[in-house]
DNA sequence: CAACCGCTTTGAAACCTTTCACTAACCGGG
DNA sequence: CCCGGTTAGTGAAAGGTTTCAAAGCGGTTG
């Protein structure tokens, strides 16, 4: 680090004005020289009110900057108008295109969204959680660290609605929105088999995580369907689904003899491909030709690396509003009936697959895939 | 699209046990048969209640499943547990880092952050601020759509501390944390110039950013300093920052006759320098041999991309908790004043300027710059 | 003239927690 | 046995909004 020292820079202003109490809906119906309770309807059954009163209070409220107090409202509303989602990891562009799925729903609903970042630390996600049920907010949406935690079934359990997202899991017992992970991976080898590859590394870990368990699972069953032997998935596997965990896969994979070394490799996630596929070209070794590369994800910065990165694509934005809908009917209808709700997901093959430069009009089109 | 219908599993439970209302205090008193009073000492102040009492206390409300409602609490207290950052643009791994480095001061000072998203639209903004104003936050951090924008300092007057985040603006009249931008141009492209570029590029817009203008200064001063006219600097304006302008760019700059064709090109940031060297490599154009590339930001995907990006860091945490400090010392200290505090970024030199590939050991050391 | 109507406005109760002045009980010392 | 002092626990008030039954009002109908 050079100079992170801060540096004042204006010595600047007197602090803020004496704050006295906000105004609350008694001063305005002061002001306006009408009951509470009519300030109370104009706010919130406007029908109801002349036109003239109505008048002469909005303009009172306007006068004294009236600003409704939410604590107050929720109190006797019993709930609030927000709802919360608790994600993984805030800076894994994939949780953030669900969050704006979920915020188109919620916002429809003139819900607000909370979006709090557990960073994948369970007793971070617990404070959340904690804090949101305190809040009474109307439901949580949640990737979770652990999706069987009981936890969640206890909120679930004290009223406030609850739904996983890109996770399912039977000890949970509510409604979970999640991709079908074990056709993902199978998506992915199958596609490199049918381009000519036979021994495919599968680069991810650690294999805590569901995730990574189910999408082998699927590369070794697209190696069933073409009758190879499961001996052809070469494990590199990792501590964590991170950028530098791949380069650090790339350096093993180059480690290997030639003629066991694979000639491709099947990432559990982006971060990893992307990790891989930077080692790989500066380790001499070109991306397809030496070694193709599938993704997973899509997230955007795929398509945007210099060479464009097969991917394995899930409906991000629709998960989420897909996700967001299930919450708000398990908070409104009375009829609710839980729901797992699986998504497919789709290969998008580019020239880390396809070859260099990916040409749109003319590249490969495998049946049920995307070529972009 | 190939297949994203949705494929509901299990048909499913049969929906939430009736909610009955959920206890509180008053219960838990009776329950534990003291006054209610004695609850909320034992929440509150635990040391004045008798270990005894205490623990008859906390016993009833480990049976009934007491959740303390925090609407009732913000009430009394007149304000709220938490704190709120409106973020720019959730999907920029810049603002996600700065939001990790609100949360560990917040965290420190036992306070929950909020993270909304206006996603650079003013009335999702403005919609996120009513909100966060009638939930009485403790205070509210922004990087905002317009930082001239009177609704932040009307915020102000009514009493909710507002710190401006990586922006600051002469007409709002608070605290603001940013960094030098004049002087991350010029490093930039002073870096360009010692490495004997004398024809450059800068790519970024809309000019309405203020980001975008002041580091386009920087980058003359740096012309201006080595003696160069500042018509070595050549405008490829994009109307966003983005991957796909940064494309854009690329294909504009490959256009250009190879006697006038920049040698070095600058970008307003890492998006729309990723772009810039995908489309560069794609199109044949060499980096940094054909065409070096500067980013700004120094995002994670920066240093992961295939050839590593040279890029103007900026301290992303420091950024976010002094904004958040600052914000504390506002809501608390009665004596604060309004600050103005300026970062100094730094250059992190990668392969995109120096060669290919890099050696982190023999590579130039610019004094005042960091060599990765 | 009384009963009734629809429309508008009112006043008080309720939501749940925290705070604070107060009492009760107990201690040891005088 | 009373006193001053400490500690444990009590009960009522307060905080701002919403809701709801009821009242007021001007006018119409039987």
């Amino acid at each position: 680090m050079a100079d992170e020292e801060p540096t004042p820079v204006a010595p600047a202003a007197p602090a803020r004005p004496a704050a006295r109490r906000a105004p609350g809906v008694k001063d305005v119906a002061a002001a306006a020289e009408v009951s509470l309770g009519t300030v109370s309807n104009v706010l919130n059954r406007p029908q109801l009110v002349s036109p003239r009163t109505r008048q002469k209070v909005e303009q009172a409220m306007a006068d004294l900057g009236f600003v409704r107090n939410e604590s107050a409202r929720q109190l006797r509303a019993g709930h609030s108008r927000s709802l919360a989602y608790v994600m993984l990891d805030a800076a894994n562009p994939f949780f953030t295109d669900v969050a704006t799925g979920i915020e188109e729903v919620a916002a429809a609903a003139d819900l607000v969204v909370f979006l709090c970042n557990s960073g994948e630390e369970a007793d971070r996600e617990a404070r959340h959680l904690d804090h949101l049920q305190q809040h009474r907010v109307h439901g949580i949406l949640i990737t979770p660290v652990n999706a069987a935690d009981e936890r969640l079934s206890r909120l679930q359990e004290q009223g406030t609605p609850v739904v996983l997202v890109d996770r399912t899991d039977g000890a949970f017992h509510g409604c979970s929105v999640f991709v079908d992970d074990v056709l993902g991976g199978e998506l992915a080898v199958a596609h490199l088999i049918e381009h000519g590859h036979e021994r495919i590394a599968f680069v991810g870990g650690p294999g805590t995580l569901s995730q990574v368990r189910q999408r082998r699972a699927g590369a070794l069953r697209a190696l069933e369907n073409a009758g190879l032997p499961p001996d052809r998935l070469i494990e590199l596997s990792t501590s964590a689904l991170t950028v530098a965990e791949g380069r650090g896969a790339a350096e093993r994979l180059a480690g290997l003899p030639a003629q066991r070394r694979p000639t491709a490799a099947f990432c559990t996630n982006d971060l990893v491909a992307l990790g891989l596929l930077q080692m790989c070209v500066r380790l001499g070794i070109a991306v397809p030709n030496d070694c193709a590369i599938v993704g997973y994800d899509d997230i955007d910065f795929a398509a945007a690396a210099t060479v464009p990165l097969t991917s394995v694509r899930q409906p991000r934005r629709l998960l989420g509003s897909t996700a967001a809908e299930l919450l708000l009917d398990e908070a409104n209808n009375p009829r609710h009936q839980h729901q797992q709700v699986q998504f497919t997901p789709e290969l998008v093959a580019r020239a880390s697959t396809l070859g260099h430069p990916a040409q749109p009009h003319t590249s490969t089109k495998i049946p049920g895939v995307l070529a972009i």
